[in-house]
DNA sequence: CCAGAGTTCTTTTTT
DNA sequence: AGAACTCTGG
């Protein structure tokens, strides 16, 4: 353990750096352990970060590194930027020249200098999610494939999940072949990729794909990137891929000076192809690692921080951490039963009320939920109150409709064969080239393999289309070649704005009545802001589709409503958890995709939550919500009963008792969801008093004669044909004759 | 080619 | 309920 202390001690006084005041042993020992794989498996609250810069200043101030030696990877360009902040803070001024930033970044400038490599041109540009569905649904449909059996979305998912396995096509056929229907996607993923490699782009997971591809093809390149990082540090190791883990372990070969920090027990991105077995596998991937655990916490109170390990112990396949606390006061974890998710909502809203007359600061308060829908009631409630609140998360600037729609019109004219942009704005606004034309273009555009823009300019020339759609293209064709001459002298936010103006796309926002049409039209005049701070047009594009973040939000003080998701990584003095329900948390999806493993990282999620907390957690359970437009019964969730019961505390609305699971009032999830819907309070009134099956599920036959109109909630509307005890055979409008429960079925009177 | 009517599906989200 | 998608008729 002292050993790296002598060797990265080169100067005498480094270890009374001022930098290295207030760290406690371990964090000392983790900042100070340079040489070799060093993993720090660091709890919640127990001061990563700090260790994370403190260690990267070590380095920089010791002099054992240059800035350009330095690989420092992050998930996410705040994580970084925050970095790069805390790291100029600590030794007074800016690092210049060191490799910080994303993986995604930090692979596009590796990928930009050696694109030929891999078949691309160093111009390349980089897909968001719309064009790879594009992509994908154009490709579908060229293979002939049902769209509704082979639904874009699944299929982009499953060729993403092959990506973040570092599984290039010509891999996969040996690795998965098993599988039944992914001979068809194989297929899709081969044509994919040549598609991107036609239009000269990647999406963005073949950034990381093809640095590996460039590694394995050029071994003098990667000596060179090998020699160059004498140390690699990565924040948030859990939730690395395959493919990054890959990339890492081929950067780190020649030094093997690399750290990484995370937190087995927070690693919540399995489903987008994190594998936390990177993190549990780290010791035998780097042979000779050593293990450094940060246990103290200094964030939340003994109680909370009880509650949240005593649930977390639930889990199996753990490295395992004892958290431990010096703080010694606190109030226990608060649990609170409501009948609906609008009570919830009001209890929430009151409990805030009454923190801010006691001081607490509104931005020191979050709601964090499991999904996005939860939002609603609390900000309906807020707005009510007249509480503040931001909602954190939603899509990113770039991502926005319009946002992508400008960037194509500036796409297209410094790249004139970026055939994706062609294809998203050749139509928008409506300009008389539909769906036809461009099926035609595409069409030629694959005979010749030409670019579909290049086949635009030519067939203008031709008899190949309809007078009145050549003439459209034409006049489109001739916008495009006019704007990009003017891009030659001008100013590109100046010739964004014409080019904006003179396609009628800003017109197009202006005459659209819908309520999102002005916020739209602020997002493009912040576009146009935006590229002032520019030099080039690429230089924006780049960062736009790698970088580019929310506009942050005034400095006013307001409460946060978010994901548990969108919470790691922060912190707040009280925080509320609502709808810990199970059919809600644990969500059910989990469940059935990924069984335990699923359970597992969602109870990661419970503990992710909890653990945010700095003062007070409180949860909250409603007895019954409105799930798309549906009541919906819930008992409490399961984690709740995980939870150690000396550590929390119940504190339930007047009369509600919370619902145990096999109890005669609580019918579990009945089917067909109970069909209530009228107004007023209905919850109060059904939940927990009335059994909703008794009501309308007769237990005995006779209710259902042949003839009667009932509805299923799979099949739709129907008639009874036959009843024979609890069968019944009935006639469905849409679906046909079936035979079903009669449990399963409602009185039409009674339906939605 | 387009608009308006039907149909289906609703977890989490970064780059 | 609402969005996002596909289908259909002018």
């Amino acid at each position: 353990m002292t050993e790296s202390t002598e060797q990265t001690a080169p100067a005498a006084g480094q270890l009374d750096a001022p930098y290295l005041n207030g760290l406690n042993e371990r964090q000392r020992e983790a900042v100070l352990a340079l040489d070799g794989p060093v993993l720090v498996l660091a709890g919640a609250g127990t001061g990563k970060t700090r260790v994370l810069t403190t260690r990267l200043a070590h380095i920089l101030s010791s002099g054992l590194a240059w800035p350009s030696q330095i690989l420092a990877v992050t998930f996410t360009n705040k994580a970084a930027n925050e970095m790069r902040e805390r790291i100029a803070h600590l030794l007074g001024r800016p690092v210049e020249g060191w490799w910080l930033g994303t993986f995604h970044s930090l692979a596009a400038r590796i990928l930009r200098a050696q694109a030929e490599m891999v078949g691309l041109k160093p111009n390349f540009t980089i897909v968001g999610t719309d064009d790879q569905l594009r992509l994908i649904k154009q490709l579908i449909a060229a293979e002939g494939l049902d769209s509704q059996r082979w639904p874009s979305r699944v299929v982009l998912g499953i060729i993403e999940r092959w990506k973040d396995r570092g599984l290039t096509p010509d891999k996969v056929s040996r690795a998965e072949m098993a599988e039944v229907a992914s001979g068809r996607i194989l297929d899709l993923y081969h044509a994919y990729q040549q598609r991107l490699l036609t239009l000269n782009a990647c999406d963005f997971g073949d950034l990381l794909l093809h640095n590996l591809t460039l590694f394995a093809k050029a071994p003098d390149q990667l000596r060179r990137y090998q020699e160059q990082f004498r140390y690699i540090l990565v924040d948030e190791y859990q939730d690395t891929n395959v493919a990054q883990y890959l990339w890492l372990r081929a950067l780190a070969q020649t030094h093997r000076n690399i750290c990484c920090v995370g937190d087995d027990d927070q690693s919540v991105y399995g489903w987008r192809g994190a594998e936390v077995e990177n993190i549990l596998k780290f010791e035998q991937d780097f042979p000779g690692a050593r293990v450094i655990r940060l246990e103290q916490n200094y964030r939340s109170t003994p109680h909370i921080l009880a509650a949240a390990s005593g649930l977390i112990a639930h889990n199996e396949g753990r490295l395992g951490k004892t958290l431990w606390t010096e703080i010694n006061e606190g109030e226990k974890v608060r649990i609170l039963g409501a009948w609906d998710g609008a009570e919830e909502a009001r209890q929430i809203g009151d409990e805030v009320e009454s923190l801010q007359r006691r001081g607490t600061q509104l931005q020191d308060i979050a709601i964090l939920v499991r999904a996005g829908f939860q939002t609603r009631e609390f900000e309906e409630r807020f707005i009510t109150l007249g509480i503040p609140y931001r909602v954190i998360g939603g899509p990113r600037f770039y991502e926005r409709q319009e946002i992508r729609d400008a960037l194509a019109y500036l796409r297209l004219i410094h790249q004139p064969d970026d055939g994706l942009a062609f294809e998203r704005i050749v139509n928008l606004p409506r300009r008389g080239i539909g769906d036809t034309t461009l099926r035609q273009l595409n069409e030629l555009a694959r005979a010749q393999s030409l670019s579909l823009p290049e086949v635009a300019r030519q067939v203008v020339a031709t008899d190949e289309l309809k007078p009145a759609a050549r003439r459209a293209l034409g006049l489109f064709m001739n916008d495009i070649a006019r704007w990009r001459g003017l891009a030659q002298t001008m100013h590109h936010a100046e010739l964004a704005q014409i080019v904006l103006d003179e396609s009628g796309y800003t017109a197009m926002w202006r005459t659209d009545k819908s309520i999102e049409a002005p916020g739209r039209l602020e997002n493009l005049k912040e576009l146009v802001r935006a590229l002032e701070d520019f030099d080039s047009l690429e230089g924006f594009l780049d960062h736009v589709s790698l970088v580019m973040e929310n506009a942050e939000a005034g400095p006013r003080d307001q409460l946060s409503i978010m994901t548990l998701h969108g919470a790691k990584g922060l912190e707040f003095d009280v925080v509320f958890l609502p709808g810990w329900e199970e059919g809600l948390f644990p969500h059910p999806r989990a469940l059935d995709e990924n069984g335990i493993k699923g359970l597992e990282e969602e109870r990661r999620l419970a503990y992710v939550g909890l653990t945010r907390a700095r003062k007070v957690a409180v949860i909250c359970h409603a007895g019954s919500r409105r799930i798309h437009n549906q009541w919906q019964n819930a008992l409490p969730s399961r984690f709740l009963a995980e939870l150690p019961a000396a550590h929390i505390e119940r504190l339930d609305h007047q009369g509600f008792k919370p619902p145990q699971p096999g109890s005669v009032d609580w019918p579990v999830r009945s089917h067909g969801g109970g069909g209530y819907s009228g107004g007023g309070y209905p919850a109060r009134r059904v939940a927990p008093t009335i059994d909703v099956e008794a009501r309308i599920v007769p237990k005995s036959g006779g209710v259902y004669p042949s003839g009667k109109r009932v509805f299923h909630q799979k099949f739709g509307y129907g008639k009874v044909l036959t009843a024979e005890g609890d069968k019944l055979e009935i006639a469905f409008d849409k679906a046909g004759v079936k035979k079903v429960m009669a449990g399963f079925v409602v009185p039409a009177e009674q339906a939605g």
